[in-house]
DNA sequence: TTTATATTAGTAGCAGGTACTAAAATATAG
DNA sequence: CTATATTTTAGTACCTGCTACTAATATAAA
């Protein structure tokens, strides 16, 4: 990286902690070429906070009240949820989760999404999959959004959980299936 | 909080901060009226992190969603294949896989093993997952090695392959799936 | 009572800072 | 070119929430 006047380091600095919040104020003075000091006074002019409180506040933002799974094992984001009933989440596809032969999306990243938003409408602390039937309708590319939807068709005995779980990228289903889960008592 | 003895409170702890993992061991000293060293004593012998590690985990587990399941395009290490037939690979799970509060390993590991396998023994340059069947019959573990054995069953047209995959911890299936995979010509 | 288990106490050291003082280096104005 | 202002660097003491370790004491089991 080419030495930046201050404005434009402050912007940058301001950017690379949006981007990454995990960044210690060490290795932003390593990535923008200046002392220590010089970081920690850019933070303070922004108003950024030291690592530790950033990292809090991204933690806590994501601490929700999902019971099923311990907190953040939810793959993708959990944007509703009414437990025992239904819940939607989403996943941006990327580069980083495509075949590089023909740039699909591996197939087991859908399947992550959909298995743990299955997980995540089940209201008890602990629940396995047992059961699943799935069908993928269509390819699905990077930098797509996938919308995952599920819905709780049926309880059995407190313990075994029907849930259907379809995922679309906008109007077209890609994915469907069905899960029965089962509580850990 | 009445005095607990070492078991109780060796329960009640690993509860206090799977509810709230935010608690510092001073916190947690005064909950449970134990000198600190207690407290980390007890931690110790859970294996639960310390408070910044613990706050890190919440924090990343949303952040960065499914980037940790696969790098390479085959999930486990391949032992055995022939093409059109059959194919053997494993996996050595670990705690990074598991679900903290069961240690039980998330469902998608397994299946992105038994699809990636599923893949791989079709003799063709491209191949998705069309339909899949699959049943988690045993819960897994960290620190087990997982043996994949799959069976292509028939082939339809040179396009549809048919194929069984079943995993197993030593002699025990914990898991059993039947994919339909298609060739993308 | 002896031995084993559980608990407490205390020290050094670490990461990633804050808060502060002070000195250089660089830029800008007259 | 010099004087002032701005920016950057350096360094110290202190903070939190630990780890890693040693050692002593209290409590329970044999």
């Amino acid at each position: 990286m080419p030495k930046l006047v201050k404005k434009e380091r402050l912007k940058a600095l301001q950017a690379a902690i949006d981007k990454d919040p995990f960044l210690t104020d060490e290795s932003l003075s390593d990535m923008f070429e200046v002392s220590i000091q010089t970081i920690r006074l850019d933070r303070m002019s922004l108003n950024i906070p030291e690592l530790r409180e950033r990292v809090k506040t991204v933690a806590t933002e994501n601490h929700d009240k999902v019971k099923t799974l311990s907190r953040g094992e939810i793959v993708g984001e959990l944007i509703d949820l009414k437990l025992n009933e239904s819940g939607i989440s989403f996943l941006e596809t990327d580069k980083e989760m495509v075949f590089q032969k023909t740039q699909i999306v591996k197939g087991h990243y859908i399947f992550a999404l959909a298995e743990s938003l299955a997980m995540a409408v089940i209201d008890e602390s602990v629940a396995l999959t047992g059961v699943a039937n799935i069908k993928y309708t269509h390819p699905v590319y990077a930098d797509q959004r996938l919308i995952a939807k599920a819905q709780v068709t049926r309880i059995r005995d407190q313990k075994e959980y029907y849930v259907h779980v379809k995922v679309n990228v906008k109007e077209n289903q890609v994915f469907r299936s069905k899960f029965i889960m089962s509580a850990v008592k």
